[in-house]
DNA sequence: AAAATTAACAACCGCCCGGCT
DNA sequence: GAGCCGGGCGGTTGTTAATTT
């Protein structure tokens, strides 16, 4: 038994209630079918106190709105459509995600929820990457590279690369030679703009001919796609920094400091604004859906083709 | 083939609101 | 008007399936 005062947990009294959690069951959904059929969808809570399931009232509304309800779309994929409509009423409603379901027949504010997060972190998991989009010219060399880093507070801009190969390294990983007292990947706060540091090695293996990874190859390859090429077009137009020694004497170099404004302009009749430090709620409201299958594409002769 | 990672889905929780007493 | 209760909603977490390494 419980001590006076002792902490009682939710589950505790579920079960001592005996109310049940978790997946539900066939049987359990049967009767709840057998509840609505009978009664409508109303009066959740009485399906408990009438003995009809040992399921609170809530867990029988979302079971039903969720699952159970006719006409759901279930186990089918947003189809583009459905996902322009909803980040365009997104943009409209924000996370009212019950009002954009109203514009979804057979979507449950859950499935656009869901929908939602997933996207959400599918792109902050490819700008969170070292070389989310890198260019090389046709002899191999890297001419230009772009990175976004973790854009709550920082990016990288465009890279000159005079070496035909140098690394981008992400910024959560250490000065490699560990001779640089100063941290070689800071991220300082100004007031005009925020302050971003990019380490830039040589390459690893200097007497070996650099081969372009496979990314770049699949860049290269890519078939045409207005959105996606566009923007990665759009690199060539940054601004390129000045680089700057480490004072430590390592050989790293610094990139002193990102442009106030990284993107403005126009791609497939979409106007991109995007500018530091609004980048991010912008930039995912703005995402191209399709551009995660450009980023993402397989690469052309590599496994499964 | 196994392990790790990622995406998609399912369900719970806390908060809020409106109706009822 | 205050308190209670049911229902709705958004945020979050847990689970499973699929994919990649």
């Amino acid at each position: 038994m419980h001590r006076a005062g002792a902490h009682i947990s939710r589950e505790e009294i579920h079960a001592a209630a005996g109310i049940r959690k978790g997946p539900w069951q066939a049987e359990e959904d049967a009767a709840l079918m057998d509840y609505v059929a009978k009664h409508g969808p109303r009066d959740w809570s009485s399906i408990r106190s009438k003995g009809l399931l040992p399921r609170t009232g809530k867990s029988c509304r979302l079971r039903w709105v969720n699952k159970l309800k006719p006409g759901l779309k279930t186990g089918c994929k947003f189809s583009p459509e459905e996902e322009r409509i909803v980040i365009d009423l997104q943009e409209i409603f924000g996370n009212r995600w019950a009002q954009i379901a109203t514009y979804l027949p057979g979507r449950t504010d859950n499935d656009v929820k869901n929908f939602w997060s997933t996207r959400r972190k599918r792109l902050a998991r490819l700008l969170q990457s070292p070389l989310p989009i890198s260019r090389r010219n046709l002899a191999g060399e890297a001419v230009v590279a772009a990175s976004f880093s973790k854009f709550e507070d920082t990016f990288s801009a465009a890279l000159p690369c005079n070496s035909p190969c140098l690394d981008l390294i992400p910024f959560t990983e250490q000065c490699s030679n560990n001779q640089c007292s100063q941290e070689p990947y800071a991220v300082e706060d100004s007031d005009a703009a925020k302050t971003v540091s990019v380490v830039i090695e040589p390459a690893i293996n200097d007497s070996q001919p650099t081969q372009p990874p496979p990314f770049d190859q699949h860049l290269l390859n890519l078939p045409p796609l207005p959105e996606a090429q566009d923007l990665v077009l759009a690199f060539d137009d940054l601004p390129l920094p000045e680089f700057i020694a480490c004072p430590d004497q390592c050989e790293a170099m610094r990139l002193p400091e990102a442009p106030a404004t990284f993107f403005d302009l126009d791609v497939a009749g979409h106007e991109f604004k995007i500018e530091h430090p609004e980048m991010p709620e912008s930039f995912f409201d703005e995402f191209p859906s399709d551009l995660f299958d450009y980023l993402e594409q397989p690469v052309a002769g590599q496994k499964g083709s």
